[in-house]
Order: C-alpha cells, then structure tokens, then sequence
DNA sequence: GGCTCCATGTAAGGAGTTACATGATTCA
DNA sequence: TGAATCATGTAACTCCTTACATGGAGCC
C-alpha cells in the first residue's frame, strides 16, 4: 500500500487540515481555520501562515482538489479529499507510534519538578493551591463546552472527554502534591 | 520587584535551564544537557543548537555566571546562578498563567477527534486497544524509572508521579472509549 | 459610503531540531 | 595509540506564530 509512503514527512498539522476538510468537505481553507480555532481543545491557532501553505502542500500531493468558485485571483475556494486523501488520513489515524503514548509536557508539572528552588512549604503550599485553582477553572470552562459538542460529533466529544480526564487526574494529583507538602514533606 | 520584568520574553526552555543550573551549579552546560535528555519525562531533546545560545542569553541577562576552567576556545565552563536568576526562577515558578492549565496536546486524543473517519467500528476499537497497549507501555516503562527518584528527589519524583497520573487518566479513558464502541456506539 | 464578515495570501520572526565540526580527557 | 566520553559550538532547516496586505459580499 502507498498509503504509508504518502503520509512520510507530513506533520500533525497537515494530517489534521486533510481530517478536517474530510469532514466538512466542500469546504474553504478559511472554514478549516475556524475548526481549529473555536475546537474545545485548540492544539494549533489556525493562524493563515500555517493553514494556508499546508493547503498548497496537500494539494501537491493530490490529497486534496482545490476548486476555484470564481475565476480570479480572489474568492472562496473549495476543498474536497481525493481517494489518495483518505486513504492516507485512515492510515494516519491508525498508524499509532510509541512516541504517541508519552506523557506530554504541561507547564504546571513542569514547574512542580523545580519546587524545592522555592524557599518554604508555605510557598509551595501557596503555588500548589493557585495550580489546583487555575485546573479546576479550567475543568469548569471546559465542561460545558465538551458538552455542547455531544450531539454534534461523537468523537469530537468524547476527545473533549479525554481533555476533562487528563485535567481532573492534574487536579487530584495537585491535591495529593498539596497534602503531602502540608503534612511538612515527609 | 524587577524579577517578573527580567522574566520577560524568556521561554520555558530558558527558565529550566535556568532551573538546572541552580539545582546542580556548579556545572557545565554539557551536564544541563544530560539532565534534561535522563529526565523521565523530556519534554526537550536537550539538543546542543538550543542549549548553548540558552546559556549565552541567560548570561547576557546576568542570570547566570560563566566562569571558564582553563583560559583558551574549549574546555569545560562553570556556571552558576546569580542572586538575580534565583529571583527570577521563583518569580517564574510562582507565576503560574491560566494557559499553563490548559489540556496539553496529545497524539492519541488528536486521532480519537478524527475516529469516525475510519470505516468500521471494528477498525476503531482495533485502534483504541492499540492505543491503550501503547499507553500501558509507556505507564510500565515510567513506574520503575520515576521510582528510581522516589529517595533522589522529591519534587521531581512527584512531577513524574504527575506524569504517571495523566497516562493513567488516558489509559482508563480510552477502556471507556473501547467500551462505548464495542456496544455500538450508543 | 462605510462596517463587518468572509476569504486568501505573504513576510518576518521565534524557538526549537538535527547534523556537522572541533577539541580535551581518560583509560585500556 | 586509539576509542569512548566529556565538552563546546555553528549552520541549516522545520514548523509554527504574529503582523501585514488585499479584496469581495452583504447590509444599514
């Protein structure tokens, strides 16, 4: 299968462009942008200097078609999958690699494992609350959220789901951190 | 305080090494380097193009010293962190920004947004017992490397227990998943 | 006529990566 | 003396970001 070969080289990003526009396809480059920008889990900005030259690279590798609307330089184009398209996307999504499976890096444990270059456990205490305080806002914004995409699109829910999890086993591991400093470290 | 303004404009990547470099100072950036790519958790390659002009940047900011062994072009350098870079470390730990609390980015999660790409709910659950194998994996590989901590350092090995936690919340969030599709997705 | 969205694109810059280049030290 | 490890550094590249530039369509 050439499936495999097609995908060689290709980022994160340019597999989700071709996700998304197989999703919504036809749909333009700007519809893309709006898909990342207003997901519940925004993993990349959406930003045109991104979108627009991955479109130009997809298209390259005929894993998309670019129609034109009008003639002209200006004006919506729409964007479909070719079969190549979604025979690579499947055997992106299915070509899973160790890498995919590491924990990956959250700026607040980041922080955690540089904890004892504070000077007190009442600082530590006071950092490990503000962490806890900042997961749980955003648990609470991002619930409702999730929940609002339940009809809408199963997997894009149950994404949301995983996005909870991860941020709730943050809180209770914050809290776990917050105890043991409390009870003076030992 | 001017530590916040001294923090300006720097990257995670530049705080912890700054956060190395006070932890095992004196030391080389060479032994920055190690600690970052032995780290259970690497969220940086520890790669030389970035390290060295990190250590150059913090030195401009007087964040650090560099106090060369032998006088001549090579050789090993001693650094070691100014009472500035200390401040600066604990404003940046403490300084804790609700997009630090946001989900972080996750291969896994990405491709469960885009399941139903896919042609089957077979092909799906075959991909989310990949998935969980994977993260079971890297669990069992993490648990014995981040004991190795457990009487080495405390606050990283509670940061890898932090890691621990956010593998495990996806490893039981992707049973769940399995589940929801092994009974047809209801 | 001007405001707001829709829509496409380029330019410059930031922040890391790999690969390359160099040399010192240690030890068999 | 030769190999491994310690150690520093540069060059080229990748991939994304922000900021800028352009223009059409609908609508009040």
């Amino acid at each position: 299968m050439g499936s495999t070969a097609m995908t060689i080289g290709m980022t994160e990003l340019e597999h989700c462009t071709l996700a998304a526009i197989s999703e919504h396809q036809p749909c333009s480059a700007y519809d893309v942008r709006q898909v990342f920008a207003r997901s519940p889990t925004p993993d990349w900005s959406g930003s045109t200097g991104a979108i627009y030259p991955v479109i130009k690279r997809l298209a390259g590798r005929e894993l998309i078609e670019i129609e034109a609307e009008a003639k002209g330089p200006r004006g919506r184009r729409n964007l479909s999958i070719t079969p190549q398209g979604a025979a690579a996307l499947r055997a992106w999504i299915i070509g899973i690699e160790p890498w995919m499976a590491k924990a990956s890096p959250d700026p607040i444990r980041t922080r955690v494992s540089f904890l004892d270059q504070l000077k007190s456990h009442d600082e530590r205490i006071e950092f490990l609350k503000a962490a806890r305080k900042l997961t749980e806002g955003m648990i609470q914004e991002l619930v409702p959220e999730v929940e609002s995409y339940r009809s809408l699109s199963t997997p894009e829910y149950l994404a949301g789901r995983g996005a909870i999890a991860q941020l709730e086993a943050r809180r209770v591991w914050l809290c776990e951190l917050a105890d043991f400093y409390s009870n003076d470290g030992r």
